[in-house]
This record gives C-alpha cells, sequence and structure tokens, in this order.
RNA sequence: CGCGGGGUGGAGCAGCCUGGUAGCUCGUUGGGCUCAUAACCCAAAGGUCAGAGGUUCAAAUCCUCUCCCCGCAA
C-alpha cells in the first residue's frame, strides 16, 4: 500500500519508524510547521520531520488544512491510506475521505476512555492502573471512530506521562503496522465506540501545573506524575515558585490548613493536603536544577508552619 | 538577535549593589559522649571564587569577551 503518514511529536516517531519497516511505502509525510522552540526560539524542526529528512521522504508542513497548496500534492502522492499517529490537528472530511481504505489512527488511550489530546497524562493523573493503544479508523469527531485494534498497557506505581509515553509510543507502532495488516487481509471488523462509555483527555495548560491544596494527598501525588516532566506541577513559597517533580501520598492526618508545611526531615517535606499529607521527595526552583529534597534542604530555609501556594 | 537568572571547598547556598582576612547548612575524616545511633559535642582536611583580558595600591565583588547551566516562553 501506498501509505501517508502524519505526525510531529516524539510520540509519533516509533509509528513512522514501524511503518518503515513493514512491506508498505510511505510515499509521503505531513507534520506540523517549524516552530521556534527554547532558549533563543530556534526555528526547529519537529521529530517526525527529522526522520523524514533522514529517510528523504517528500515532506508538507501546511499551515492551512484546507489550502489548494496543501491538498493537491497530498492528493498527488495517491495514497491508499492515511496514517495518523500525534499529528495535533483536525482532519476535515476532505482529508478524510481521500484515501481509498481511509485514515488510521494511533491513539494513547484505551478508547473510548480519554478522546483527546493528553491521554496519556490524563490516564496518570487519575491514577490508572492501566492504559493502552487504541487504532482506529478516523472519523469527524474527536477520536470517536470505529475502533480497529486495542492492547493494554501497565502504569506503574512510580511512572510518570514521560517514563510511560515512550512505552505507548512503541506499542502504538507495533499495533500501527498490525492493523495494517489485518486491514489488507480483510480480517479486521471496525467497532463502534460506546458513546456512553467515553470520558475525555484535554490539552494541558500551563496553569494545569498550579497545585490544589485542597485536593487529597493521593490525587495530588498522582497528578505530580502526570504532569511530568510537562507542564510539571509547581506551587510557591511566597513568591519563589517551586517546581514539585517528585512527591509522594501518606494517609496519615493532620489539622493543619492545606498548603502548610507540617514537618521537615533530612530529605522530606509534609506539607498537608485537603485529605492526608504530600511528602515532596524532589524540588526545583528557578535558576537551579531539580534537586532531591535532602540537597535542597541544605540551602533553603525550610520550617515547619511556612504556607505554600498563591 | 524573544525575556530573565546562575556558575563560590564534595552537595546546596550567602557574600557582589556600597572593592580591603573565604562565610553558612550539610557531607567527609579524626576524636569524644552513649547500651546504641542516621542523634549530640569537639576538632581537622578541603576552594586558581567557571575561563581570559581590563580598571585599581588592592577584584569573588566593577568593566569587556568566551565557555557551561537553568527558569519563563513553546
Amino acid at each position: 500500500m501506498r501509505i501517508v503518514f502524519m505526525g510531529t511529536p516524539e510520540f509519533a516517531v516509533p509509528s513512522l519508524e514501524a511503518l518503515l519497516k513493514s512491506d508498505d511505502q510511505v510515499v509521503g509525510i505531513v507534520t506540523q510547521p517549524d516552530r521556534p522552540k527554547g532558549r533563543g526560539q530556534q526555528l526547529t524542526p519537529s521529530p517526525v520531520k527529522i526522520i523524514a529528512q533522514r529517510e528523504g521522504i517528500p515532506i508538507l508542513q501546511p499551515v492551512k488544512m484546507k489550502v489548494p497548496e496543501f491538498l493537491e500534492p497530498l492528493a498527488a502522492w495517491k495514497p491508499d491510506l492515511i496514517a495518523v499517529t500525534a499529528f495535533g490537528r483536525i482532519l476535515h472530511p476532505g482529508i478524510l475521505s481521500l484515501p481509498p481504505r481511509g485514515c488510521v489512527n494511533v491513539h494513547g488511550s484505551l478508547l473510548p476512555k480519554y478522546r483527546g489530546a493528553a491521554p496519556v497524562q490524563w490516564a496518570v493523573i487519575n491514577g490508572e492502573a492501566e492504559t493502552g493503544i487504541t487504532t482506529m479508523l478516523m472519523d469527524e469527531g474527536m477520536d470517536t471512530g470505529a475502533m480497529l485494534l486495542q492492547e493494554k498497557l501497565g502504569i506503574m506505581p512510580d511512572d510518570t506521562a514521560g517514563t510511560l509515553a515512550p512505552r505507548l509510543a512503541e506499542l502504538g507502532g507495533r499495533l500501527l503496522v498490525e492493523t495494517l495488516a489485518q486491514l489488507k487481509a480483510g480480517t479486521l471488523t471496525p467497532k463502534k465506540q460506546d458513546d456512553g462509555q467515553a470520558t475525555m483527555a484535554p490539552l494541558l495548560k500551563k496553569e494545569d501545573g498550579l497545585i490544589d491544596w485542597t485536593m487529597k494527598a493521593t490525587m495530588l501525588a498522582n497528578r505530580v506524575r502526570g504532569l511530568s516532566p510537562w507542564p510539571g506541577a509547581y506551587t510557591f513559597s511566597g513568591a519563589e515558585r517551586w517546581n514539585i517533580w517528585k512527591a509522594v501520598s501518606t494517609a496519615e492526618a493532620t489539622s493543619e490548613r492545606p498548603g502548610t508545611i507540617v514537618s521537615v526531615g533530612k530529605q522530606s517535606i509534609l506539607v498537608a493536603a485537603g485529605e492526608g499529607m504530600l511528602d515532596l521527595r524532589e524540588i526545583q526552583t528557578a535558576n537551579s536544577r531539580r534537586m532531591p529534597v535532602s540537597q535542597f534542604l541544605t540551602g533553603h530555609k525550610v520550617t515547619a508552619g511556612m504556607p505554600l501556594g498563591l
């Protein structure tokens, strides 16, 4: 088959690599335009684009999805099928109907749960014990298409979104190739999603990282994991911002107001939450790298009774 | 040229504005105390103050350049 691949970030790379090793031919790649990135705001190509360049595959980077400058060359590639992993844009009907065998999407959750842009993060934030990959035939909705294949993957207790994502991405690549093979063989029956079971995993914003100390400690600990490495969980000690990279919850109760530092140990800072306490283990302040609390404490004055938060 | 902060014994920080003896909390080593200890007490070792140049009687501190690190922003 002639395949066009659409994808952008690191998560999409294993899918593309898997396709390149498969029997099918990747005839073109669509990825988002180069964007200013990092300090210095250097224009940076997406991870998918870098692979495409390495392989010498034709690339399209549409700014707008409905213009002929994009649609015409895309049609000229004559794809039998379009494979999409974390592309980051909605595909309109004009594109969805272009390839005879349709558009297949690799999604990082067990659909119909966690539809949307940030399924990996939300699964961790909600303390799920397992998640997975679903491949589906795309339709006009947000991850609402008929499901093709699905495979589960366990979430480790100390997994963060950052450690879980690469495993899911690898699985996504495997499942994508398997899905295409079975589609060709005609052994696959698309299964409609149960919309009643659907939940959403909306795109995370920077502000979602701000810790709300009135939440339960167990939920806060999951949030810290799910928000790592981006956007990162953070709170404030006065005007100083603390990024919290690691924290565990304790069931121990406290009568202190949520956000109050209850006690300071050698390598832990216990903070009162809405229920139970959160034990901070790894902190980062501006201009400094992240460090274990034991090191953080040698250079920062932290005492019981100090309030955290805004 | 997107904005900003930082590089000081092994770790984390103060000192810099207002030049003039290298400081704090830990760690390390030795000793003491103790039934005992990651606890406590005493002592010691350990630093070309990122690098180069400049100003000055004198530079961690002021000026210029270089290298490295980080936050914001994505």
